[in-house]
RNA sequence: GCGGAUAUGGCGUAAUUGGUAGCCGCGCCAGACUUAGGAUCUGGUGACGAAAGUCGUGGGGGUUCGAGUCCCCCUAUCCGCACCA
């Protein structure tokens, strides 16, 4: 029979779903294996070749998994919610759930055709009631608990309350907000409901405050910070503002430490983990609160310390700035607050307030994308206000300015223009002092007037900085900590850029937040009442009043109470997806203990890099959360990690002569004026245009002409991103219908190495269909009929097939597959020569591609004589008998340059290798007449002369 | 600006980790079978050269008997972060 991959790959796609081949018992005497791909979004367009690249290498090596005897997960669902769905439902009235369903379903399709070996029966969809309840449940979970930072972990609300109710909150060592007020048992127990929700509500792990957020007017919804990349959103590309809006946060600040120490156990790539080590943003250094100096036009305050006596730090107007540099404190000549600071209406003096009053309006109603793009532009005002600087004593001015971001430390900011570049940049437009406080090693001070920029101060000693003179930087850091200590008005802090989650989106198509608000203050449902569906409504888009779109909902309440308008962001539903595949269709409890235990954490998660710094952090902080709750037993979900690389589309460009329907072949294009035009991939083959499907392609080229090269027109390419606008997309249906999916597979995995960014060539595929043809024949005679032999084979046909099952094993483990497919060309090709078709060596050949080419490999499997799935067959093993060699090939070279090949046997000495090689003819003509001044032989590799 | 990665034939890539650069495939060239080929099979194919040979892994230095691989400097491209105090 001829290779008829239609045939073959529909037969055991049935047989696989017939059979559940690939089901995961919870319960198994097996070694585990979970192994995981990011689930995607289901979209309209369906998939193109790129998609599966990371589906099929996960599939090689789960089916590689399973020949070596482990019980494999190896689940897929649906990411379902998402703004796309909802754009579509606002544009034409559809329901999100009908074109979800029906955009997986599509996907369902097209993954089917790839032979991929999931565990159907534990399919997840985020939008699927079922599944959501648990997103609910865990939202209600995090609002529930607080993290105390000295055990380092959740704990519930309730142990906080009798914390207060015992001591106040002065002994508490929680993650809470910085506005957080002091109180007392005994206020505490005076505070009214509403106040004691208002407390609680800073420390809850899911909290709802007034927070400043990125309000994208064109999707009508805020986004979180990863969501929105140079001031615009990541979906749309829309701009987005800052607004103070009421939102719902997660407190993943709190995890902020053991989010960036769990890097360190995890087989991440570097650049990944660096990704999210920036994110985090974790840097040490100073806390200290600058006072505000008395209304005295001295520039000297001596006395600062006895001043700071007087009260308590609060009870003085002081504000707090955080610092990398304590050490450089004797170099602050001003100070400077954002914008936003709440401290500007009550410092500026009268004289000052209409300038500044007119600066903060305008640097608010800047958008993120104007101030971004002016970072050079110096710009800020004078409070009139001055501080203290508590080291020097000096009286210092306190500015304004939006190079302060309100989203980090503190939003202020002790200036130090000698050493840093912004406020060096900063002094010179406003003329204000620079004082040098650092040396570096080897220099002398110089006059600051003449710098044109500031001077690096990473290392060097301290100079005009009274305690510190002499001192290494490094040193100085600890004794201006411990000095500010002892004044009471500092402390070593870590500050971090990770930002808390915002997690409301003002949107449809999202899971439904379960709380409600009672007297104005929100209460979580009763786990009982889960799952809170997401109800029906007439119309996607927000109310007439500007509010979300569940505020058409009819009867969305509870107990007579409104329910929140709000819904969950995309990101919410992935945060626990691969605890929830351990056991997906759990009614009593998100997974069981059981199948947790046993399945605990993801072995290989392969998905995109696009992931890093959203859905990456926050499943891992989802995930410690539930670890604390004593449900998840593995702190990190996912062990390793693989980020496969981008399939790019070559796309062909056809040259239109300017003003005219004619059309000039790509080498002959430079003689004319011309205009390049993506033409569709499908209508050109081998770079040469189809010229009459090109006629019929669009209506404005029925009439096109031709300037032809040869009598062909030859179109021009270009590496691009694969997408419809550019005509380069290849479906994988297309070729699965053309060539098979066993061929497609192969192919993408022959591309080049997984995490590696590659383009799609449509010719290239061929190789790899003309080698599964010869594959398919060395088990076939001329007459294309069955033919394998019991004959003992040939040592070399043993040598070929083991030297494949090395290669290939080893290329398996590190997830190289690409020189897998060609370590099997070579195999199939040797194999041929040899005119091999024994069982020996076949048998084992064919479970060695299985994983890789797993349709054809079941067919031949089948014709072998075996009556069971080669998916559980045992994975061929190697053995060194059959490569070992005994002679080498060794190289001459002479000076480094090889010149000819030698064969000597394995076992032959140096000196006699030496010998021979000199005494030969070849070795002769190279020296001509000369004595070598060296000889070096390394046994097994080389010979080099040097002469 | 900071951090990370990459750079090898016309193209995708490979190189036992310091030891014969270019495996495998595409493309190209030639041949076979064919009425025909955009099918199939066979052989060739880094550049220059008639050949002997010379040159050759982004560029420049270095270490070494020997460097695509190690070290230093530079260039280009891609990615991440970016007024982060």
């Amino acid at each position: 029979m001829e290779y008829n991959f239609n045939e073959i790959e529909k037969k055991w796609r049935a047989y696989w779903a017939a059979h559940k081949t690939f089901k995961a018992e919870n319960r198994s005497d097996k070694p585990k294996f979970y192994i995981l791909d990011m689930f995607p979004y289901p979209s309209g367009a369906g998939l193109h070749v790129g998609h599966p690249l990371g589906y099929i290498a996960s599939d090689i090596f789960a089916r590689y998994k399973r020949m070596k005897g482990f019980n494999v997960l190896h689940p897929m669902g649906y990411d379902a919610y998402g703004l796309p769905a909802e754009q579509y439902a606002i544009q034409t009235g559809q329901h999100p759930a009908i074109t979800t369903e029906r955009n997986i379903n599509r996907y369902r399709e097209q993954l089917d055709l790839l032979g991929l070996s999931f565990d159907w029966d534990r399919e997840v969809r985020t939008c699927d009631p079922s599944y959501y309840k648990w997103t609910q449940w865990t939202f209600i979970q995090l609002f529930k608990h607080y993290y105390d930072e000295k055990l380092q972990k959740a704990r519930p609300i309730a142990e906080l309350v009798s914390q207060f109710e015992a001591d106040g909150n002065a002994q508490v060592n929680a993650s809470c907000d910085e506005k957080t007020p002091d109180f007392s048992a005994d206020e505490w127990k005076n505070f009214s409901e509403k106040e004691k929700q208002e407390i609680l509500m800073h420390y809850r792990l899911a909290y709802l405050s007034d927070s400043m957020v990125n309000w994208c007017a064109d999707l009508g919804t805020v986004l979180a910070n990863d969501e929105v990349i140079n001031g615009v959103s990541v979906r749309g590309g829309y701009p987005v503002e800052r607004k103070l809006m009421k939102q719902w946060s997660l407190r993943i600040t709190a995890y902020a430490e053991r989010l960036l120490r769990g890097l360190d156990q995890v087989e991440w790539t570097d650049s990944l983990k660096e990704i999210q080590r920036n994110w985090i943003g974790r840097s040490e250094g100073a806390s200290v609160w600058f006072p505000i100096a008395e209304k005295s036009n001295a520039d000297v305050l001596p006395g600062v310390q006895a001043y700071i006596n007087q009260a308590s730090l609060h009870a003085v107007p002081a504000f707090e700035i955080f610092t990398t540099r304590p050490d450089t404190i004797f170099g602050v000549t001003f100070m400077v607050l954002c914008p936003e600071h709440e401290m500007i209406a009550q410092i500026t003096t009268p004289e000052q307030k209409a300038e500044v009053e007119a600066y903060v309006t305008w640097a608010k109603n800047r958008s993120e994308r104007e101030r971004q793009a002016e970072v050079k532009k110096v710009s800020g005002v004078f409070t009139g206000a001055y501080a203290v600087n508590p080291l020097t004593e000096t009286r210092i001015p306190i500015w304004v300015s939006d190079y302060v971001l309100a989203g980090y430390g503190t939003g202020a900011v002790m200036a130090v223009p000698a050493h840093d570049s912004r406020d060096f940049a900063f002094a010179r437009h406003f003329n204000l002092p620079i004082r040098q406080v650092v040396l570096p090693e080897g220099e002398q001070p110089t006059d600051t007037d003449t710098w044109t920029e500031s001077k690096d101060s990473k290392s060097g000693v301290c100079i005009n900085s009274g305690f510190i003179d002499g001192m290494p930087v490094k040193k100085a850091i600890t004794a201006v900590i411990d000095r500010l200590v002892e004044m009471g008005i500092g402390e070593r802090k870590v500050n971090y850029r990770l930002r808390d989650a915002i997690f409301s989106r003002q949107r449809y198509w999202g899971e439904p937040f379960p709380v409600y608000y009672k007297d104005g203050y929100p209460c979580v449902l009763d786990e009982s009442e889960l799952p809170l569906l997401l109800p029906e409504i007439d119309t996607y888009q927000p109310t007439a009043t500007g509010e979300p779109p569940l505020a058409r909902a009819k009867n969305w309440e509870y107990k007579g109470y409104p329910l929140d308008y709000n819904t969950m962001p995309g990101f919410a539903g992935s945060n626990g997806y691969y605890l929830r595949y351990m056991d997906p269709h759990n009614d009593q409890c998100y997974f069981s203990k059981e199948a947790n235990e046993y399945w605990r954490n993801v072995d290989l998660y392969v998905g995109g890099i696009e992931h890093a710094t959203g859905h990456l952090l926050y499943s891992r902080f989802w995930n410690k959360f539930l670890h604390d709750l004593g449900m998840s037993c593995v702190e990190e979900p996912y062990h390793k990690l693989v980020n496969q690389g981008m399939i790019q589309g070559r796309s062909s460009f056809v040259y239109r002569i300017k003003g005219s329907n004619k059309y000039v072949s790509l080498h002959l294009k430079d003689e004319y004026e011309t205009d390049p035009i993506h033409v569709d991939i499908n209508i050109v083959d081998n770079d040469v245009l189809d010229i009459e499907k090109f006629r019929q392609w669009r209506p404005e080229f029925a009439g096109a002409e031709f300037i032809l090269e040869e009598g062909k027109y030859i179109c021009g390419w270009e590496i691009e991103k694969m997408s419809k606008s550019m005509f380069n997309v290849q479906n994988p249906d297309d070729i699965v219908e053309k060539q098979g999916a066993d061929t497609l597979r192969m192919y993408e995995m022959f591309l080049g190495p997984l995490e590696q960014s590659k383009p799609w060539d449509t010719k290239g595929i061929e190789g790899v269909a003309r080698f599964l043809k010869k594959f398919w024949r060395l088990y076939h005679n001329s007459e294309l009929q069955f033919a394998v032999s019991d004959e003992k084979p040939s040592d070399a046909a043993y040598k070929s097939l083991h030297k494949a099952i090395k290669k290939v094993g080893e290329d398996i483990e590190k997830m190289a597959y690409n020189t897998s497919v060609s370590t099997f060309m070579i195999c199939v090709n040797e194999l041929t020569d040899l005119k091999c078709n024994q069982r020996e060596i076949l048998d084992p050949l064919c479970r060695l591609m299985a994983p890789f080419a797993p349709h054809i490999c079941e067919e031949l499997w089948q014709l072998l004589g075996h009556t069971e799935s080669i998916a559980y067959a045992e994975f061929p093993q190697y053995e060194e008998k059959y490569l070992v060699e005994n002679s080498c090939n060794y190289a001459v070279s002479f000076n480094g340059k090889t010149r000819f090949v030698m064969s000597f046997p394995l076992d032959m000495s140096r000196e006699e290798i030496e010998k021979e090689v000199l005494a030969s003819a070849d070795a002769q003509k190279w020296l001509q007449g000369q004595t070598p001044k060296k000889v070096i032989v390394v046994p097994k590799k080389i010979v080099n002369i040097v002469i």
